[in-house]
DNA sequence: AGCACGCCGACT
DNA sequence: GTCGGCGTGCTC
């Protein structure tokens, strides 16, 4: 028999089958040595066959496997092949994806724990006839033992001296006894709530269960219940034998929210999260693959849990951009959830309060199911949004970033010891131009993106067709002078808070004060016990978090996601207006929200402060279908990186008449394409230039496919180069 | 990725 | 004359 093998070196020229004569006992999915030129190395196993192309003398064998089981199920060489071809990826890649890094490194091994027994065939007698009579501390550990009980080994050791313990385990007096441990993470213990489900939850709940196959939409709003319906559903699943997928975004992997599980589900949950040690991780995995563990709960790695028999694979908050794999190796949940699902024959269910336009798009046309909760489970109204107009402040003398509105309210808070949040974008280094007069925002002609600053050059440019624009001096529409780069961060915010309220309790919750989970765990229990206290925080601020004293939230510059150079800027707006919104209000307080921007009357604010979805979906879709972005069209993005500019510039260059080639002779197709130096032009000490290609769908995936292949077949000498689909993000 | 082969500069 | 630079090419 041949062996197919992958060998596990990352670069392009190796990633290809080889082959190797098979053992007799060699099966595919091992993990094994192989003999590759001089060296050995570790390989994977993707499939058997009997005969080789290559002439039997030109064929090595393979060598001994490194597992005594094979590491990768069936399934994932099934999702390989699939992955490869959508996603463009080398083989070594899936097949790291699809094991936990521990093991590949040899870093974590199972842990053991050793305990000794007295051999029950030895009397007393017997025992002491069969030790040295000078042997003290031997005769002293016999004696200490008693008949049917275990002693562990490390206690026996510290007593005893281990090289006693090992010679009565040579004499056979004593015999050991050895089990695996479990190095479980540790979880706040938690009383599981059984609630009773809405009628609405119940019907989606059976009409999930009653057609188990293909995706489905859970649009739900925020406090609907979505968690509850997929706890019933993975309970069902589950009394059938089979097993369980739940993905969330990486931020909202609190012990919060896996407790809630874990205090329904207890040992049946493996969790698989970075904050994980090695060991507590390869555990995690192994109990998966083991089948003592059936539900899967992670970020969008745990998609390669190595479970048998799916009967379900949950997206929660399907919207997040954290789904998108944006490094190497890129790919998309999403798709891979869909593979699992097809070939496991079960259901992938896609839950959010503000789904992607992509996914609901799907939905409109059929291809996704849909199931709406359109209520909240304790009916209770959603919080007031009170969109509130910046311009105007400037206009009254208030130059500063708090509005007259919010402070009112912020009084207010401290008055009654409430608690706020105030959140902030800081995604804006590369960020817009605004007028703080009229609140005239520097777009496009175009594309109708908002134009980025280059400082370099002292241009503004679109970062989808290249056009360039002289840098304002004055706005355009109303005359002024007063025009600003929009940016602002959380430590001015804070600090500003402190001068206002000295008394008042003010916590900074963003990337640097949350670097180690402990802190994050203290800053979130804190905010817990203190009242009243005022929450400063990005992003991380608007996930899960369930607080009911806060009975304000204000968002302080609404405008810098939705000016954002990406044509799905109004989209993350909408988003995260709703999802911070949401964190006002949710027990018997009522909650407000004030939203601040220097442009009110947004359609974005216009359909969020009304919580009208289908009114921003309508109006997006119509945006992105006359305007021929996805999911109307495909962009593409070829990012060529290097240390010498020169380098970059030449590889890009050749790579673009290559690309420019085929532009030509499909222009129909194309709506853009062009080279230019990237946004950030320089990151960690490199060039980048990008090439950006959006075209129609008439032809996929041809032109894709060209574009891939493009890139590998050329030569990049000191260049990398990497190719994305629909990018996340432009820098 | 590594490791070998291979063809030109500064040394005993 | 040779030791060694790293350019190119192959690994079942």
């Amino acid at each position: 028999m041949i062996a197919e093998v992958i060998v596990d070196i990352t670069n392009d020229q190796v990633d290809r089958v080889f082959d190797y004569i098979a053992r007799p006992d060699t099966v595919a999915g091992e993990r094994v040595t192989v003999p590759f030129g001089k060296r050995f190395i570790e390989g994977y196993v993707l499939r058997l066959k009997e005969n080789s192309d290559l002439s039997p003398e030109m064929l090595k064998p393979l060598g001994q496997p490194k597992d005594d089981y094979p590491v990768l199920l069936p399934e994932f060489l099934a999702l390989n092949d699939k992955m490869r071809a959508l996603f463009h990826l080398r083989n070594v890649d899936c097949m790291r994806l699809f094991i936990p890094s521990q093991l590949r490194s040899g870093k974590a091994k199972p842990l053991y724990n050793n305990f000794v027994e007295i051999t029950d065939t030895f009397d007393d007698r017997e025992l002491l006839g069969n030790t040295r009579k000078n042997a003290v501390k031997q005769i002293e550990l016999i004696k200490s033992l008693r008949p049917d009980k275990l002693y562990a080994r490390s206690e026996l050791n510290k007593k005893y001296g281990s090289n006693n313990v090992e010679k009565l385990l040579d004499l056979g007096v004593i015999h050991q006894i050895t089990t695996a441990v479990h190095r479980a993470p540790k979880f706040e213990h938690r009383e599981d709530k059984q609630v009773v489900l809405t009628d609405a939850q119940e019907k989606v709940v059976n009409s999930i269960l009653s057609n188990r196959k293909g995706v489905h939409l859970l649009f739900g709003v925020t406090g609907s219940g979505k968690t509850e319906v997929y706890m019933r559903i993975i309970a069902q699943v589950l009394s059938e034998g089979k097993t369980a997928i739940l993905l969330v975004p990486e931020i909202s992997l609190t012990p919060q929210v896996l407790s809630t599980f874990t205090a329904r589900f207890g040992e049946n949950v493996a969790i698989l999260h970075s904050g994980l040690s090695d060991g507590e991780r390869f555990d995690e995995w192994q109990r998966l693959r083991n089948g003592q563990a059936k539900i899967a709960i992670g970020a969008r790695s745990a998609i390669f849990a190595p479970l048998h028999n799916l009967g379900v694979i949950i997206l929660d908050e399907e919207h997040d951009p954290s789904y998108k794999a944006e490094s190497n190796p890129r790919y998309y949940t999403h798709d891979v959830a869909k593979m699992r699902g097809e070939y496991n024959n079960c259901p992938v269910i896609l839950g959010s309060a503000t789904p992607s336009l992509d996914t609901f798009y799907k939905a409109k046309k059929g291809e996704i199911m849909l199931h709406s909760l359109p209520n909240r489970a304790n009916a209770k109204p959603m919080p007031t949004i009170e969109v509130v107009n910046m311009c105007d402040e400037v206009y009254a003398g208030n130059t500063t970033m708090f509005s007259k509105r919010l402070l009112d309210e912020l009084d207010k808070v401290v008055r009654d010891k409430n608690q706020a949040m105030l959140f902030i974008n800081r995604r804006g280094f590369s960020s817009y131009i605004i007028c703080r007069e009229c609140g005239y925002v520097a777009k496009c002609e175009d594309c109708d993106v908002s134009l980025v600053y280059h400082k370099e050059d002292n241009l503004l440019k679109c970062h989808y067709c290249n056009k360039r624009y002289k840098m304002l001096t004055n706005c355009p529409q109303c005359g002024s002078t007063y025009i600003r780069n929009g940016a602002m961060g959380t430590e001015r915010v804070v600090e500003e808070l402190r001068q206002r309220y000295p008394n008042v309790e003010i916590l900074r919750m963003d990337f640097d004060t949350t670097k180690n989970k402990n802190a994050l765990n203290e800053l979130l229990s804190k905010f817990g016990k203190t009242k009243p206290c005022i929450l400063v925080g990005t992003q991380m601020i608007a996930k899960g978090h369930d607080f009911p004293s806060v009975t304000l939230v204000g968002i302080i510059n609404a405008d810098m996601s939705l000016h954002f150079s990406d044509f799905r800027a109004p989209e993350r707006a909408y988003q995260l207006i709703t999802q911070v919104a949401g964190r006002a209000g949710r027990a018997e307080k009522e909650g407000i929200v004030i939203l601040q921007t220097y442009t009110p009357r947004h359609y974005v604010y216009r359909f969020a402060s009304n919580y009208d979805y289908l009114g921003f979906f309508q109006k997006e879709l119509n945006l992105r279908e006359v305007t021929r972005f996805p999911p109307f069209s495909k962009i593409i993005r070829v990012l060529v990186t290097a240390e010498s500019k020169d380098a970059a510039r030449k590889t890009t260059a050749e790579l673009y008449s290559v690309i420019q080639d085929y532009f030509n002779l499909h222009r129909e197709q194309f709506l853009i394409c062009s080279a230019m130096a990237s946004p950030v032009t320089r990151i960690e000490k490199k060039y980048r230039f990008q090439i950006i290609c959006r075209f129609l769908l008439d032809t996929e995936p041809e032109i894709t496919n060209f574009i891939f292949d493009t890139v590998t077949k050329h030569k990049h000498p000191d260049c990398s180069v990497f190719v994305e689909v629909n990018p996340g993000n432009m820098s």
